[in-house]
RNA sequence: AGGCGGGUAGCUCAGCGGUAGAGCGCUGGCCUUACAAGCCGGAUGUCGCAGGUUCAAGCCCUGUCCCGCCUACCA
């Protein structure tokens, strides 16, 4: 089609492409400067700022991205509208390990490594990927609509940023909340490295409960006391075995106490303690084989007893040379051969099922072993204190509110964090080893030149870096330029909302808290809204395994199922991957061969319709296929608009019309409501219920009644009417346009810009102010007398339909009511109600009467509605019809005559609720009655 | 083991004290001059189970069974 090219003034296509628009606006607002917030010091707006969730410098968009864009860019353009200065601050994480890793790989494919390389070329190469790649992410957002103010963008690793990491290390140093220590910690054999808590991720699994002997030091047959079984997981870290643990009170081994036990493969003896914490006497044999080098509880427990800590473990995960045979196995290697040895010795025992949770690593899923190591920790409790308190007292508030029992629960048993890493990508720890005296200089200099303690500059920087969770702590503030004053720090600090996935509430959200707090001396946002997990159609986390990942784009711009599929499982059979697909998407099947191009607004509209009260957000894809077309509903109502309007004088300058006509004043009044729900919508952070009011308002009122009833009144109106119904169609179509512009950035400016607008309007629908309810006109008398006419129409239409009238046919109808009001506004409705009825004439309008034999009787409130259908009807059909409506409403009587007769009911119920009953009775009883009268009558129709 | 959330129409979910809702699917009829990506209709639910509070209960309370997630762990 040739109409369709992006020429303003062309004739619109019939149905809407959303790829036909989408780009050319996206550019538009960039041109435009839209998305900028304004550090002019002369702008009085209130800030309204989002610190976007920065996404990983490795990814590319999912799902999760796409509901984080979705869900701020509604919030933020939302307030754009109100009239806020508003920053949406994007930006992008170094991502320490994920990114290593990928290089890594990178290089191992080029068959070299970074060992190969040295750490300054290896950090190099990681930068050159960055500029090659790490930007895809942010253009792929842009796809979305997203808003922010790009020219504002910043990376992790950025020169600013590293200072203000700097700066935050060597104050919480000097404030002696950063300390180095030898302990315990979560060690990744894989990743080489260190991890925090949260990074520690336990998954069930099928293990078992070994039990083996271990023997009595001059062992003495007389009192038994040969030996002593103990029951464990993990046979192999008995080579660091330095105790073996019972009960106190235990009465099977209170001839052990004190004794010693000889290690069958090591030259050491094992003393036997008593220990009520570890020990629990019901669970295995009652004894526990203590490794404090390699278990956190017999961590603890060696701190008791000031037991030996023997490290077993190579850095790689391999056994060093307190192993003695084992040397160099890895272990599970381990795990058999000493299985083995100690079946060999005599001193193997029994072998149960047990399911334990194994410590997996959260990049690279191998399993963490618990190592004693030498790293840098912060204190948490000081932070978290306040960072409790905030919430506690309402100066943050966490929407839902049900997590913050989950923030409670965590930032009151947080550990210290060790935020060390035995990486190369990542900020470089500021802390300088003295090669003279040992002293450890921490600074903010990058190079410090001596020794803070001896003067000497034989110094050498610590090798490890932060983690990378160290640095998003402070994107609250970091970004807008701290630690100098600057005055984007001085308008946008405290930010408004932080909105973000629940996963990362511990790794992010309150580490920004504890941060901001102590950085800044206020809490770094106001509200912390969380949404939920995207899984599958049937409930399934999203997993590259699985094959049912989502990419957004597919959505938007379309793709064949073969083509979605052949890109999350490559090396799956397309027939496989195919199944795997529709099985996690059943509503696919309806789809045919692929996802439609639905474009960014169906796509957004979508994920903006689900509760984010759900943990799980199932999407589906059937549903953005209702949005798209929604969006086609939406383009095709601007399309009959503009018939009417274009090449008219309408008269629209923004004040609201004040119109005569019945249907001109409900949309305005129903315009009121609309707006008002979709702004309480998201300031409450539901924009499910904000977005679903436009929906509805949109399709189920203007487009359904409001524009089908300005129909008679263009064709034979008069001409003030006409000219009344104009404005009314002009100014609730730029009013809804607007209000829908959040969800539906693309379409909505498209339309805007070719309607009739007022001259004050701004350049773009983005900086059009978002309507209020002073942008229709509360009418509570309208919306009374138009669903009294709605009800009366649809009740026509209902007789007409379950009697299989054909649309062309036009019937007789009749309608009364011992109401006088309701009769002069059927009367004066009757143009509306011939043309949506399609009756033959004006419907007669009357008080009561004999009911004329072949009229079928419905009822819409205080109104009866008599079709005529002589002729028109099937005896038997009609008459089994009515009987299955009778009854049901027999059943409603009953239960309301049951409750109405109920002296408490009457007494105790609030007087409206007993009118509504009353008057609901009498409805479905006069309903029943006319269906009676109807039975009657439907024998003699022929 | 504890904590949190959920079990409502075939599916995915809203509703959280006053006649059970939406989208999709199903179904009858329509190419009615904005839209067949549409229009006008229709059907479908012992609101997990058992007790209790209340005039009134998906909605509040108690117990119970399933399903998720999180936290901490019995070696």
């Amino acid at each position: 089609m040739s109409d369709e090219q992006s020429d303003d003034k062309s004739e619109l296509s019939k149905a809407y492409e959303p790829m036909d628009v989408e780009p050319k606006w996206y550019k538009f607002w960039l041109e435009h400067g839209v998305f900028r917030a304004n550090l002019d010091p002369a702008d009085q707006r209130e800030p309204y700022a989002i610190a976007l969730p920065p996404p990983n410098v490795t990814g590319s968009l999912h799902m999760g991205h796409a509901l984080v864009v979705t869900l701020e860019d509604v919030l933020i353009r939302h307030k754009r509208m109100q009239g806020r200065n508003t920053l949406w601050q994007p930006g992008i994480d170094h991502a320490g390990i994920a990114t290593q890793l990928v290089v890594e790989r990178q290089l191992a494919r080029e068959g070299t490594s970074r060992h190969d390389l040295g750490r300054a070329k290896f950090v190099e190469r990681v930068w050159e990927w960055k500029a090659q790649s790490g930007g895809r992410i942010a253009e792929q957002m842009k796809i979305l609509g997203a808003s922010a103010d790009w020219d504002r963008s910043l990376f992790t690793m950025d020169p600013p940023l590293q200072r203000a990491v700097r700066e935050a290390f060597v104050r919480l140093y000097e404030e002696g909340l950063i300390y180095r220590a030898t302990r315990l910690i979560n060690w990744c054999t894989d990743c080489r490295t260190a991890l925090s808590d949260v990074e520690v991720e336990n998954e069930e699994s099928n293990g078992e409960l070994y039990e083996f002997a271990y023997r009595v030091v001059d062992a003495d047959a007389a009192d038994g006391a040969t030996e002593l079984v103990v029951a464990t997981t993990r046979p192999e870290t008995m080579l660091g075995d330095t105790a073996v643990a019972v009960h106190p009170d235990d009465p099977r081994y209170t001839h052990l106490h004190g004794r010693k036990l000889k290690h069958p493969f090591l030259d050491r003896e094992i003393p036997i303690i008593t220990d009520p914490i570890l020990v629990d006497m019901a669970f295995g044999t009652g004894a526990v084989k203590v490794t404090p080098g390699h278990d956190f509880n017999d961590f603890a427990t060696g701190k008791r007893h000031q037991l030996e800590e023997i490290n077993i473990l190579n850095l790689d995960g391999t056994l060093n040379e307190f192993c003695a045979q084992f040397q160099g196995l890895n272990i599970k290697q381990a795990r058999s051969a000493v299985k083995k040895a100690l079946a060999e010795a005599g001193l193997g025992r029994a072998t149960k099922a047990h399911k334990l949770q194994l410590p997996r690593c959260t990049r690279s899923n191998t399993v963490v072993e618990p190592m004693i190591s030498t790293q840098w920790f912060v204190n948490m409790k000081p932070l978290a204190e306040p960072a409790l308190a905030a919430v506690r007292e309402k100066r943050v508030e966490i929407i839902p509110a049900e997590w913050e029992k989950t923030y409670e629960h965590f930032m009151t048993n947080i550990q210290d964090w060790c935020i060390s890493r035995q990486l190369w990508w990542g900020h470089q720890i500021p802390a300088f080893h003295c090669a003279d005296c040992e002293y450890i200089t921490v600074t903010r200099e990058e190079q410090p030149s001596a020794c803070e303690k001896c003067g000497q500059n034989n110094l050498t920087q610590d090798p490890d870096v932060l983690d990378t969770w160290f640095s998003s702590g402070l994107w609250p503030f970091s970004t807008l330029g701290w630690p100098d004053k600057t005055p984007a720090l001085e308008r946008f600090y405290p930010t408004s909302d932080m909105e973000t996935g629940y996963d990362i509430l511990f790794f992010w959200v309150a580490r920004m808290m504890m941060m901001g707090i102590h950085f800044m001396g206020a809490p770094p946002f106001k509200r912390v809204l969380l949404h939920g997990m995207i899984v599958d159609e049937t409930g399934d986390k999203m997993g590259k395994l699985k094959g049912n990942t989502l990419d957004p784009v597919d959505l938007v711009y379309g793709a064949d199922f073969s083509a979605v599929v052949q890109k999350t499982m490559p090396d799956a059979p397309v027939a496989e991957a195919l199944a795997k697909f529709k099985k996690a998407y059943p509503s696919s099947a309806q789809m045919g061969k692929g996802f439609s191009a639905s474009g960014a607004d169906a796509l957004r509209f979508t994920l903006s319709s689900y509760s984010p009260q759900a943990k799980r957000i199932a999407l589906s894809p059937a549903r953005v296929d209702g949005y798209r077309k929604f969006c086609n509903k939406i383009y095709n109502a601007t399309r009959f608009s503009l018939g009417y309007l274009e090449g008219e004088s309408v008269d629209v300058d923004g004040r609201v019309p004040a119109p005569k006509l019945l249907v001109n004043r409900w949309i305005l009044s129903r315009l009121a409501t609309a707006v008002e729900a979709s702004t309480a919508g998201i300031d409450a952070y539901r924009l499910d219920d904000g977005s679903g009011a436009l929906y509805r308002f949109f399709w189920d009122e203007f487009c359904a009644w409001f524009v089908e009833m300005a129909k008679p009144v263009f064709s034979h109106g008069t001409s003030e009417e006409k000219a009344e119904t104009r404005q009314v169609l002009a100014h609730t179509l730029e009013a809804a346009l607007r209000a829908l512009h959040p969800y539906a950035p693309f379409i909505t400016e498209d339309l805007w810009q070719r309607i009739p607008r007022p001259a004050s309007r701004p350049v773009s629908i983005a900086l059009a102010p978002y309507p209020t309810a002073a942008d229709g006109r509360a009418d509570l008398g309208a919306e009374r007398d138009m669903e009294a006419l709605m009800a009366a129409i649809s009740a026509a239409r209902t007789v007409r339909s379950e009697h299989e009238i054909k649309p062309s046919a036009h019937v007789q109808l009749e309608l009364r009511s011992t109401d006088a009001k309701l009769r002069s506004l059927l009367e004066e409705q009757a143009r509306f109600i011939e043309f949506l009825v399609r009756t033959d004439g004006a419907p007669a309008v009357s008080a009561a009467g004999e009911r004329p034999k072949g009229a079928v009787l419905s009822v819409a409130g205080n109104i009866d509605v008599l079709v005529h259908l002589r002729g028109l009807v099937e005896p038997q059909k009609e008459k089994e019809r009515i009987e299955r409506k009778l009854k049901k409403i027999q059943k409603d009587v009953e239960v309301l005559e049951k409750r109405l007769k109920n002296p408490s009911f009457s007494r105790s119920a609030p007087p409206e609720v007993v009118a509504e009953a009353t008057t609901l009775k009498q409805t479905l009883e006069r309903e029943a009655a006319n269906l009676n009268e109807s039975l009657q009558l439907v024998d003699e129709l022929h």
